[in-house]
DNA sequence: TATGGTTGTCTATATCAATAGACATTTAGA
DNA sequence: TCTAAATGTCTATTGATATAGACAACCATA
């Protein structure tokens, strides 16, 4: 484990600042030898912190179903996971990281009609006032959620876009039935922000956690846009990858 | 400003977590009309705390320079930036920047030599052991700290590049000197995480911060690399911006 | 089966975080 | 120049966070 010393009086809880370092830690492979996270008493030294802190620390990371702790043991390291997700002209979130897990799912959550915003007028190339259709979706790796998508598309040709996604679970598949064959990534932008309420509760985070947001637009091979989405994915689940 | 509840006894103090909510409101420009924070009374009953909650969140801001109370009229906005920082082939900081802020800046914090462990061998297709120059740098915008990066080359062919990087302040005029007329980014990896303990001193962070993790590899035209670099960037200060 | 190493539980105490209320001070504007 | 609205300061109280120490319960293994 690196660098050891922790903030004191900042507004974050040592046990809260220690949790994310150990989190960190088992993602980084620190303990893959042993398959365990050192005994709290080490921890606890480690960190210059009560064993009572790190046990709080433990207990989070247990809440949050990465660390088992068996009395008499230790504290065995149950999962460990950041996905990596490719960022290119191709960008689709199951084939991305489809080799990565078991299973992907995509859930649709709500849909509705609205007119087009000043700003969404702008990404989409189109007038403001324009009717849209608005996807929320959820993506999920092997059950476990990992972003959660609000998506518009021209409800002139995608008006039966959230029918046929909630069918087929696939927003290519959707495209391709509404005439669209194929469709590229014009840009991406990513920034990193802490998790708000909504996100705590469809990603299943705990407060004080990350959420990386990946605001994309896509368009068809005319280069006429299709899709203008803001994704917000849990940051300590995914990792993203640009190709060049 | 949006959703408003906040979450109780989650070791993140409820005046960090207003603080962090505020700051993403500024940068978003919800009080561009006035130019002011709204007063502690309101916000504390939009938020359902207590004034001197809201008075420590404040506070916080106007630590990090980016509010400024004043007695009798309110809580003026001092500061509201994020930088737009492209990542695509060509990808270098002060040209990305350049034409976002007055004057950009790139300053060499340590440099040593050192051999190649397994992964940076990996990364670099050379075999572990080989001698590499790594470069800590600093990279400001408007004096204002922005990312700091560490960098690895060959040893062989760049052994000068951290006393030509200082003098000309410039890795592209470096790589110049050194007989690489132009390089690209092959790939970019993007994840977050919570600021450590040199974050927060290198790029005037407070603690519960969000960095910005950007590990790159670039390589001659020859598809050869020429340089490995870990990035650590002030999530509230930039957004990177991946062009397809 | 005895022992060392580990997690689990309990009590007590000190400090930080948050609430509550009161009042002072400053500014802008009527 | 008065008033409303805003920030600044103080005291008091409660609950969460962190430390300290002791001991029980459990596991692997010698």
């Amino acid at each position: 484990m690196a660098g050891q010393k922790i903030q004191r009086q900042t507004g974050v809880a040592l046990w809260r600042q220690i949790a994310d370092r150990i989190r960190t830690s088992i993602n980084h492979g620190d303990f893959d030898e042993t398959g365990m996270v050192p005994p709290e008493t080490t921890l606890a030294l480690q960190f210059g912190v009560n064993r009572h802190t790190i046990r709080s620390a433990l207990a989070a990371l247990a809440q949050e179903g990465i660390v088992r702790a068996v009395q008499g043991r230790g504290t065995l390291i149950e999962r460990k996971e950041r996905l990596s997700f490719p960022i290119s002209k191709r960008t689709r979130f199951s084939q991305g990281i489809g080799d990565q897990v078991r299973e992907t799912r995509s859930v649709l959550l709500a849909t509705s009609e609205e007119a087009a915003s000043t700003e969404l007028a702008r990404q989409l190339k189109i007038r403001a006032g324009t009717p849209l259709v608005r996807l929320e979706t959820l993506g999920q790796a092997d059950h476990r959620p990992v972003s959660r998508a609000t998506s518009w598309f021209p409800a002139d040709r995608f008006g039966k876009i959230a029918e046929i996604y909630q069918a087929t679970g696939s927003i290519t598949k959707a495209f391709k039935e509404l005439g669209v064959p194929d469709y590229v990534r014009v840009v991406t932008e990513i920034t990193a922000t802490h998790a708000d309420e909504s996100d705590l509760a469809d990603l299943q985070l705990s407060p004080g956690a990350i959420v990386l947001v990946a605001q994309a637009l896509n368009a068809d091979l005319d280069d006429v846009p299709v899709q203008y989405s803001i994704s917000r994915f849990a940051a300590d689940r995914v990792r993203f990858t640009v190709e060049n």
